[in-house]
RNA sequence: GGCUCUGUAGUUCAAUGGAUAGAAUAGCGGUUUCCUAAACCGUAGAUCCGGGUUCGAUUCCCGGCGGAGCUACCA
């Protein structure tokens, strides 16, 4: 970063002292040279030829002359077609080293008081079913949002909106009430929020039975939806519940209750939090009251259902539905509300939501209607996009039985960590307490990492044999090479060799050492990069390619029995400093590094 | 039909408009007197099709073809 950036200034120095011109930052196209030339950074010069008015080759010649004469981070350059590599010296990477070596253990750039506030909304579950695998893509990305966001000195407000009322949590009630002969979670030895999503199903199940009945006494589909005594029981219950029934109230807080104990496990174990949370049963009236004003003030319009509309059109959209004729609320109403409460309780600058892809139209119009509200947030409002998951054989469906519970994959996730180490006889000799947190890290860093590391926007394949591999690009083989560091720092302390905090100014570095270097040198950059564009996987394929270059180098050099005494110290000192920047990578997406393993 | 996203080795993923399109897996062939072999090395294999802009296109634009999603008085 520093010495790109530098590179940057010095070349456009050169080209003003060489071509009396100026040229601007975007203009000097920097890049990594690649492996098979010799040198660091790569200047393109074919945007500079209108500027030089020469050929390519003679352009990067005379650039890559003035820069060996007058500028002392470089060592020397060579030049391929319009192509100009340079090298740094050894000197400006040990002080880059230095630099990097400063820094505190997590020391990005630090958060203060006055730094821009964003808001995240992340997680967003319903209260009737369990969390599933798609749940597990959004609350990884949500929270490794947040991490990379503070981690470039933003304050962070971690939410969740959690959409507890409606219908559907009439059905596992009614459900339970039925045939549930007063089970709890205790009773039933399940989580909570398991135990309320078999309500969820065992009502969709009777009500397909009653409807089966009806159509064999000949009545049509719709007429026998209509007739239905279940539906029937369940609106009645929604109604009972909106006009503040204690009953009905009562038993919605004790199943909700239920549920919000089992996400909270599901949470803690995912590793991820809330700074606060909303519930759609408290913001929906908000909403309810920011679209009658509107309507009142002409923003929207009423047909004669009595059914509140907002007109789109002049965006280039439809009309949308914001109250239905009956004056309840929608989706698009309760998300109206929740922002209204989230901005009177927080200075929010910029507002995140993190949402699968199937919303774009949902947030594009939120958007919109906010701003016809007049609140000036809507318009900057940010929807973090995330592509689905499926499956080798295509969408889950819960219809077809092939949802992937999260409880059950991380409990797969971590089984297969624990036999896997066993198998290679890495438990023998130490607790088994440890044995489970090495299982757990592991197990979970797998899954964590298979996830992230794929491109938000895009769609994924979860392909679960896969994702508990242990090798190639995966969160494990990074722990590995993490506790392969700190297995060679370990026995450097044992055997007295203390990892020196200065570094000799005098040593020539290798090829390799100086790839590793480099690649220290471009993380905080990545990081940066990563919290600008809301890219997180940019940093898993980074760290990764650290870790496999270490791994490489590992291989090649015996590092603590190096003859060279000053050499061992700048290895042990590099290995640090690696070991550092992967423990700040995978804390990023949440994951957790063993110290062995 | 309209709108949005997407199309890269057998498979799963990379690639600010730059050099010979990278990895990983699976395949084939190797490396353990090497302080962690969950490692390392070699080998073979890909940009959906057709135009355009550009010195230069996987990337940007237009047109096809394929996949996903949205287009609900569900959330």
């Amino acid at each position: 970063m520093h010495i790109e950036n530098t590179l940057q200034k010095i070349i456009i120095h050169a080209i003003k002292e060489l071509y009396q011109a100026d040229v601007e930052m975007s203009q000097i196209t920097l890049q990594k040279t690649k492996k098979e030339f010799k040198g660091h950074y790569t200047l393109v010069t074919f945007p500079l030829l209108r500027i030089s008015r020469k050929k390519p080759e003679e352009t990067a010649e005379e650039i890559g002359s003035w820069l060996a004469a007058n500028a002392d981070i470089i060592s020397g350059f060579n030049v391929i077609k319009g192509f100009l590599n340079l090298e740094i010296t050894a000197g400006a990477w040990l002080r880059l080293l230095e630099q990097i070596d400063a820094q505190a253990d997590y020391g990005f750039t630090p958060v203060t008081d006055n730094a821009p506030l964003y808001m995240v909304e992340y997680s967003s579950p319903n209260t009737n079913k369990p969390l599933h695998l798609g749940h597990v893509r959004n609350n990884l990305l949500g929270h490794s949002l947040c991490e990379v966001l503070a981690a470039n000195g933003k304050r962070v407000v971690k939410t969740n909106i959690v959409n507890d009322r409606g219908i559907h949590i009439c059905k596992s009630m009614l459900a339970w009430q039925k045939w549930g002969n007063d089970e709890t979670p205790e009773s039933a030895g399940k989580k909570g929020d398991h135990l309320i999503g078999d309500y969820y199903v065992l009502f969709d199940k009777k009500y397909k039975e009653e409807l089966a009945s009806l159509q064999e006494k000949g009545l049509a589909k719709e007429e026998a939806e209509a007739q239905s005594q279940l539906m029937a029981e369940a609106r009645e219950m929604l109604r009972k519940w909106e006009a503040g029934d204690q009953e009905t109230v009562h038993l919605w807080k004790r199943m909700n209750d239920w549920v919000y104990a089992g996400f909270d496990q599901t949470y803690r174990r995912m590793g991820v939090s809330f700074d606060k949370i909303y519930y759609e049963s408290k913001t929906y009236l908000a909403g309810k009251e920011e679209v009658l004003r509107g309507l009142s003030q002409g923003l929207f319009y009423r047909k004669e259902d009595g059914s509140v509309w907002a007109d789109l059109t002049p965006y280039g959209l439809d009309h949308k539905l914001l109250l239905r004729a009956d004056g309840t609320s929608v989706y698009m109403t309760q998300d109206i509300g929740t922002a209204k409460l989230r901005f009177d309780d927080y200075p929010i600058n910029t507002m995140i939501y993190v949402v699968g892809n199937e919303q774009n139209y949902h947030f594009q119009v939120l958007s919109i209607l906010l701003d016809m509200l007049g609140f000036e947030f809507g318009k900057g409002l940010v929807h973090f996009s995330y592509g689905m998951v499926e499956l080798p054989e295509g969408k889950m469906k819960s219809r077809e039985g092939t949802v992937v519970d999260a409880d059950a994959l991380m409990v797969e996730m971590v089984e297969t960590a624990r036999e896997t180490s066993k198998e290679l006889g890495k438990l023998d000799g130490i607790s088994t307490e440890e044995a489970d947190k090495i299982a757990e890290m592991v197990g979970m860093g797998a899954l964590k990492y298979f996830i992230l590391k794929v491109a938000p926007k895009k769609n994924m394949t979860f392909n679960p044999k896969e994702s508990i591999d242990f090798n190639g690009n995966t969160g494990p083989f990074i722990q590995y090479t993490h506790a392969r560091i700190q297995s060679v720092l370990r026995k450097a302390g044992e055997e007295g060799i203390t990892v020196p905090e200065k570094l000799e100014n005098s040593l020539s570095l290798s090829e390799k050492e100086e790839g590793l270097v480099q690649l220290l040198a471009e993380f905080d950059a990545v990081v940066k990069q990563a919290g600008a564009e809301y890219n997180v996987s940019l940093i898993g394929n980074y760290v990764y390619e650290l870790a496999k270059e270490f791994n490489q180098f590992y291989h090649d050099f015996s590092i603590l029995r190096e003859e060279n005494i000053p050499l061992r110290d700048f290895r042990l000192t590099l290995s640090k400093n690696i070991a550092l920047t992967i423990k700040k990578g995978m804390k990023l997406f949440g994951i957790e590094v063993p110290e062995r393993m």
